[in-house]
RNA sequence: UGGCCUAUGGUGUAAUUGGCAACACUACUGAUUUUGGUUCAGUCAUUCUAGGUUCGAGUCCUAGUAGGCCAACCA
């Protein structure tokens, strides 16, 4: 098959044009810094994807790194849940590495920095240094502290580091200039005083380096050539740039700061606050809720992270705000489910169907295909008897003619069995249609060959044989939120775009082969959708998730009407 | 009232760097189909606005407009 030719984005663009210009490719290295304070969500997705998507392009390796410079927010449970969902999708990196592994190169550095005078420990509160901090209008002020000598800043940075102090006394600042029009660029704070156990370092340290005094030189020790970021951090370039030049040695790789718009998908949200908040409400079961956005939610869904990447993929990267609209992911998701998941039957709102000419006590085994899409899945056995179930919205009493299923004195195929007629049906006190009894034509079963079983109908049902279905809890899932983009609003909280029917709990009624099925297996409900196995389910009651429905022109058409 | 970033169908990206606006999704037609699924064929654009440079502008220039980011001892 020939390679498409797949255009490239602003970042292959960068690249290409570092490697006309000399770029050894081999110094091509690439990482993917999450910090564990949370779960990989999406959007992280789409980071994840765009970093080891580069690492397998151009054969460079790609680093995992955790940016795990904040004890107070950090913990090792989140490591262990990154390092699963990254593997999860597929992805390999070369090495494992911790900005905490850098602590004594960073503090080794600085020191170095104060004996040049480019920084200095700040003794005021931080209230006092927000207030000379400036706006983005006006310049700030030099700190009463920024002229202490090199011998007392020494002493007192080496301080910090013994703990002599207790957490707000001083702080490391770098010197560079209070009245740039970039504020990140106001003798930003390096290190701050942090008495808490950090995850890996425990109590090795009571200072801890600031994100801007670590990510670059993490890049630079590990000799990343491409860093890659969302769009935020535009601003911290010029200071990325700062820290690199004041350390960065000629026979070593300089690494470049480039950015990114995160990507948005509609009618959810992925700050990790607000995720945090739905678990925390209680509004979903946890962060593998298969309704977050997490990818460990995904998952459970029953996404496969063939599906994500190729909607990572297709999404693209850029430079300007968007919002994906999240039917993109659901293609993806039935493209790939289409191709891989055995078919099978299943009603989950039943109605009683009794075959009045089929033989009471009667059973006979016919043939299904697994999967049209892939001959080498094979056909399986489905019991068929004299009472079924059938779905109710497959059956009216009277539909025109474009209604293609069940109705009186119409006829319809049972998938993989015989053509049937409706003959009548009986309602309970309310008027609802509680049985419908009809006739079947002996001759039409599927697959026999004769010239009744060719004989084409409209309408073709999913069913299954009451006597032999076995019942499943299958959990029926909608979007989160009503509105496509719920965290945006200014004036309202997202918490008001909850939708209340997000999660529908029913007794299906399955087919007996999937009385063996096992936590996350795939099927395709036929006429349906996509459902897997939940981690829930056991052998004494099997719990099923709609990981998306089929496609559906009838509802649409229908709703129309 | 500062600095920086961005603007291409309903959505997301492309456009060999100045040469026929392309791809995917969505929506809508139609064909095929023992899943109203799949598959196949088709339809849907004044490239934010106004000027300018040029044989030629989505791309370059000027001026607007709109949206975003920046004042944590978070990342």
């Amino acid at each position: 098959m020939a390679e498409e030719v797949r255009s490239l984005n602003f970042i292959e663009h960068i690249i290409e044009e570092d490697l006309r210009n000399g770029y050894v490719q081999d110094n091509l290295r690439f990482r993917f810094p999450p910090e564990p304070n949370g779960y990989l969500h999406i959007g992280h997705a789409s980071s994840i994807c765009l970093n080891f998507g580069l690492g397998l392009r151009y054969n460079a390796p790609v680093n995992l790194r955790f940016d795990d410079t904040n004890p107070a927010k950090e913990e090792k449970e989140y490591v262990e849940a990154i390092k699963e969902d990254v593997a999860w999708l597929g992805y390999e990196w070369d090495t494992e590495c911790y900005a905490s592994d850098y602590f004594q190169q960073l503090y080794d550095w600085a020191v170095e920095l104060i004996k040049q005078g480019k920084a200095y420990v700040d003794s005021q509160s931080s209230e006092d240094m927000a207030a000379q901090k400036g706006t983005p209008t006006e310049p700030g002020k030099n700190s009463p502290f920024r002229s202490r000598s090199v011998e007392e800043n020494l002493e007192l940075f080496e301080g910090m580091k013994n703990g002599d102090f207790k957490e707000g006394a001083h702080v490391l600042r770098a010197k560079i200039n209070m009245a740039s029009t970039n504020m990140l660029m106001r003798d930003p704070v390096m290190y701050r005083i942090l008495h808490k156990p950090h995850h890996r370092t425990n109590t090795d340290w009571c200072i801890y380096p600031m994100y801007d005094w670590t990510h670059g030189e993490s890049d630079y020790i590990e000799q990343v050539s491409h860093s890659l970021c969302t769009l935020e951090f535009l601003p911290h370039r010029e200071l990325y740039d700062w820290f690199l030049d004041q350390l960065v040695s000629k026979d070593r790789l300089r690494p470049k700061q480039r950015e990114f718009a995160r990507r948005n998908l509609s009618h959810t949200i992925v700050s990790k606050r607000k995720l945090l908040q739905l678990v925390e409400s209680g509004v979903v079961a946890g962060w593998d809720d298969p309704r977050m956005p997490t990818i460990s939610g995904l998952r459970r869904r029953g996404y496969t992270p063939e599906s994500i990447r190729n909607f990572a993929d297709t999404v693209g990267i850029a430079k300007r705000d968007n919002v994906v609209d999240v039917s993109l992911l659901e293609f993806h998701v039935r493209e790939h489910l289409n191709k891989i998941s055995p078919r099978v039957m299943a009603v989950l709102d039943p109605l009683k169907l009794v075959i009045t000419n089929y033989e009471e006590g009667k059973k006979e085994w016919l043939e299904a295909e697994n999967n049209p899409e892939d001959e080498s899945a094979g056909y399986r056995q489905v019991p068929f008897s004299r009472e079924l179930y059938i779905e109710q919205e497959d059956f009216r009493e009277e539909g025109n003619r474009k209604f293609f299923r069940l109705k009186l004195g119409g006829e319809v195929r049972l998938k993989n069995g015989y053509i049937i007629k409706a003959e009548s049906c009986t309602k309970d006190a309310n008027g609802n249609v509680i049985e419908v009894q009809c006739t079947y034509d002996p001759n039409s079963r599927s697959g026999s060959g004769t010239e009744e079983s060719l004989r084409k109908v409209k309408g073709t049902l999913h069913w299954v044989s009451i006597p032999h279905a076995v019942t499943a809890e299958v959990r029926l899932y909608d979007r989160l939120f009503t509105d496509p983009t719920p965290g945006a609003h200014k004036d309202k909280d997202f918490m008001e775009f909850i939708n209340p029917d997000s999660l529908e709990k029913v007794t299906g009624y399955l087919e007996p082969s999937l009385k063996e099925a096992q936590i996350g297996d795939k099927f395709q409900f036929q006429r349906m959708g996509y459902f897997n196995v939940d981690k829930d389910s056991t052998n004494e009651h099997l719990v099923f998730n709609r990981t998306v429905p089929l496609r559906d022109t009838w509802a649409k058409l229908d709703q129309k009407e």
